[in-house]
DNA sequence: GCCCAGGGCACTG
DNA sequence: CAGTGCCATGGG
C-alpha cells in the first residue's frame, strides 16, 4: 500500500520542510523560479543561479521584466539552459503580473516553458494546492519497487498516486520530496540496492539479486 | 574525459 | 501518441 511506503520514508529520513529555501522577502517567487531552474538540473546548481538573482533583487516579477534578458542569461548560467530559461522565467513574470488572481494548472501549462511537472511545483509548493509532482524520480522509484510499469504516464501516474494517499497538501509535499532524497542516496540510475532499507520489498532488488 | 542532474520543446514516423 | 535530439553548467 501507497500510503505506507511514505509512513516509512518519512521514518526512515524524517520530514523535509522543502520550499523555500533561500528568500524571507519573496518565498512565492523563489519557488516560482526555483521550479524552473531546477529542471533537468541539480539543486546545487540551482541555488547558484538563485542567489545570483537574490544578490540582485530580482525575485520580483517587475524587476526580471525591466531588465536585459543577457543580463538575467548571466545570472542564471549555473543552472543550464541558461538560454531558454531566461526566456521561460520572463514568460512566468509576465504572465504573473497580468493575472494576479487567476491562476490555474491549465493557464500555467500554456506558458512556453512550462511542463507539467514544473507546473504542479508551482501548485502545490507555491499556492499550496493538492497537485501531486511526478519526475523522473518518482516514476523510477515506483517503477522498481513494483507499484507501476515505467510506460506509464504523466497523468495515470498522478491519478494513481493521489487515488491511494490522502487528499492532504502536507503530504503532497513531504512524499515527493521524501521520493527525491530516497532516489539520490540509493534509487540513482544505477542503485546501491545493497544497503536500501526497501530491498525486502522491491521487485527490482528481488529480480536483480 | 565521462556521466548525471528535482524537464520541456520541436520535430519525426 | 511514442521516440529522439537538443539545450548547458558544475560536481562526482
Amino acid at each position: 500500500m501507497l500510503f505506507k511506503l511514505y509512513k516509512k520514508l518519512l521514518k526512515y529520513y524524517g520530514k523535509q520542510n522543502w520550499w523555500p529555501i533561500l528568500s524571507k522577502q519573496n518565498p512565492k517567487i523563489e519557488i516560482i523560479f526555483g521550479a524552473i531552474l531546477t529542471q533537468n538540473t541539480s539543486w546545487k546548481n540551482v541555488e547558484k543561479a538563485l542567489k545570483n538573482l537574490i544578490e540582485h533583487q530580482l525575485l520580483d516579477f517587475n524587476k526580471i521584466l525591466s531588465i536585459s534578458e543577457e543580463l538575467v542569461k548571466n545570472l542564471i548560467k549555473p543552472a543550464g539552459f541558461y538560454n531558454q530559461k531566461a526566456k521561460t522565467l520572463r514568460n512566468v513574470a509576465k504572465y504573473f503580473t497580468e493575472n494576479h488572481n487567476s491562476i490555474s494548472r491549465e493557464s500555467l501549462l500554456k506558458i512556453k516553458g512550462i511542463g507539467k511537472e514544473t507546473a504542479d511545483s508551482i501548485l502545490l509548493y507555491a499556492y499550496n494546492q493538492p497537485y501531486f509532482i511526478i519526475d523522473a524520480y518518482t516514476k523510477r522509484f515506483l517503477s522498481r519497487l513494483g507499484y507501476i510499469k515505467e510506460s506509464i504516464s504523466y497523468d495515470e501516474l498522478q491519478s494513481f498516486i493521489t487515488n491511494h494517499i490522502p487528499n492532504n497538501i502536507e503530504i503532497y509535499k513531504e512524499f515527493h520530496a521524501l521520493i527525491v532524497v530516497h532516489c539520490k542516496n540509493f534509487c540513482k540510475k544505477t542503485p546501491d540496492c545493497i544497503t536500501c532499507f526497501l530491498k525486502v520489498e522491491c521487485q527490482f532488488y528481488k529480480k536483480t539479486y
